[in-house]
DNA sequence: ATCCGGATCGCCT
DNA sequence: GGCGATCCGGATG
């Protein structure tokens, strides 16, 4: 063996994780704001993470299509928890969906995230992602980035400023190149606009062609 | 005790 | 564009 390793990849100087008062604010306003945020999820293969290009909101109790429309149940209860922890859950039996809780205690609201554009660890990504083809098949969508950054239901209701899961502040993303569209997927609600894209990524999910889409300025 | 539908994905036509 | 996979939470009886 050379001595020295291959030098650590070169990124960006990271900054602090997003304090809990970032998510308790209105849903809609965390839902924007984590457009060009960085998650990352650790792991004993190493650190994965990648930028947040498409976000939903899940505004609580009153919101149909939010799991918190239920009432408090065990399943629910993280939506109904301190703002600022993981809400992870399973869906169609075999794939989890990543949420974070936003509002205070008892407002059962919080923020799926939807894709990704892939940062560090992609080698372990196209490791966990098997079957995709293109780059942007690791991430772009709510189960997949799951499974591209290894989260599952052990990291429910871990806080996301300290490992396993890290949220930090990324370049900010203008008013230009954001739109809202309808929430995907869903079958309640279904008109109301909640879903936050970074319109000139490459790394969103698809947009039903029929859906409006607002632009942001 | 049983039934139903779901914040999805990937393979099929 | 359609459909099956596969399991759980919540509703109903």
């Amino acid at each position: 063996m050379t001595r020295g390793a291959a030098p650590p990849a070169r990124r960006a100087r990271q900054r602090a994780p997003f304090p809990r008062s970032f998510y308790d604010r209105e849903t809609e306003l965390v839902a924007r704001e984590l457009l060009g945020a960085v998650l990352e999820c650790h792991a004993s293969d190493g650190v994965v993470s990648g930028r947040i290009v498409e976000t939903e909101a899940y505004i609580g109790a009153h919101d149909p299509a939010c799991h918190a429309a239920a009432g408090l149940t065990a399943r629910t209860a993280p939506l109904y928890g301190p703002p600022g922890l993981a809400y992870v859950y399973l869906i169609y039996g075999m794939h989890w969906c990543f949420n974070a809780v936003t509002r205070e205690e008892g407002h059962g609201s919080a923020v799926l995230v939807r894709a990704l554009e892939p940062l560090e660890g992609i080698d372990v990504m196209w490791r966990r992602r098997a079957r995709a083809r293109r780059l942007q098949d690791l991430t772009n969508g709510p189960a997949k980035l799951c499974a591209a950054l290894g989260i599952t239901g052990a990291q429910n209701l871990c806080r996301l400023d300290r490992p396993p899961l890290i949220i930090r502040p990324g370049a900010e993303v203008p008013d230009a190149n954001v739109a809202i569209t309808p929430r995907i997927g869903i079958t309640r609600a279904a008109d109301w606009p909640l879903r936050w894209i970074v319109t000139d990524s490459d790394f969103t999910s698809r947009t039903p062609p029929h859906f409006f889409r607002r632009p942001l300025a």
